[in-house]
DNA sequence: GTTTATGCAAATTCTTTGCAATACT
DNA sequence: AGTATTGCAAAGAATTTGCATAAAC
């Protein structure tokens, strides 16, 4: 059983080849991803919509989470620390001017801040911006 | 002189009816928003298309910044901290998944991240999301 | 066989561009 | 008067929804 399906059947989805697709390209690809960037690559497999669809299953299920962004664009991310079971946000993403990827920089951890009073914070989200090791 | 024509005269840009109405539609909300939230409001004074190109001046001579989100859609704010000389974003930015509002907290200060060797970073953007003092 | 996922069509929303008309200084 | 800004029209992306077909369990 590949990396994809294992990730399918431990969140209980059933194991269609669009979802297969999906997974393996984000495991292919270690920088996050929009759907657009989905669709040009998987046009051949699947329709637009169905790349819509599986998404928002994946978010539901803790496969995929959203990454912040400055530039008006949804993406989304597979990162190693979510391909286990436990599912948690709580990292740093840098994105690179230069290149445009975003990727998810598990090993740093999140900053503790203190809040004003009466603010409850559920997650954490921080987006640096600069260039990254590759592009300098 | 209003607060609005100040600050556009500060940037050296010329006072129009469409520019003062966006500045003070910021002015008058302390929450981040959307082009479709100024196109809603100010449909009455002026164009779609004028709010976009206002927006993108605001951006280039720092009146306005962009507000990190994870729902794809690009927010704007107005900071305190923005609408003297110096122009910073290096602030915290809290989401309330009560009522949707992203505000600024500037008085917060963005906490030091040691990145991994050859990373140079330009911009630093936290996303805090919880439920704010007026929603708990 | 039953349930869930997909494809297609179509509608909606968001954003950008070109050019003529208008408003600002 | 001269220049920058705006409005309108139109095109191009991105996203959502409904329903019939097809695939997974």
């Amino acid at each position: 059983m590949g990396a994809a399906e294992s990730i399918l059947s431990d969140k209980k989805l059933r194991i269609t080849l669009s979802r297969k697709a999906v997974i393996d390209y984000f495991l292919a690809h270690k920088h996050a991803l929009t759907q657009p960037d989905l669709e040009k690559e998987l046009e051949s497999v699947c329709d637009r919509v169905t790349i819509y669809r599986i998404i928002d299953s994946f978010l539901q299920h803790g496969i995929l989470h959203k990454v912040p962004d400055l530039d008006g664009t949804q993406k989304f991310a597979l990162c190693d620390s979510c391909t286990d079971h436990h599912h948690h946000d709580e990292h740093v993403h840098f994105k690179c001017s230069v290149c445009g990827k975003t990727e998810c920089l598990d090993e740093i951890p999140m900053p503790s801040i203190a809040l004003p009073t009466n603010y409850s914070v559920a997650e954490w989200n921080m987006l640096l911006q600069g260039v990254c090791a590759e592009c300098s």
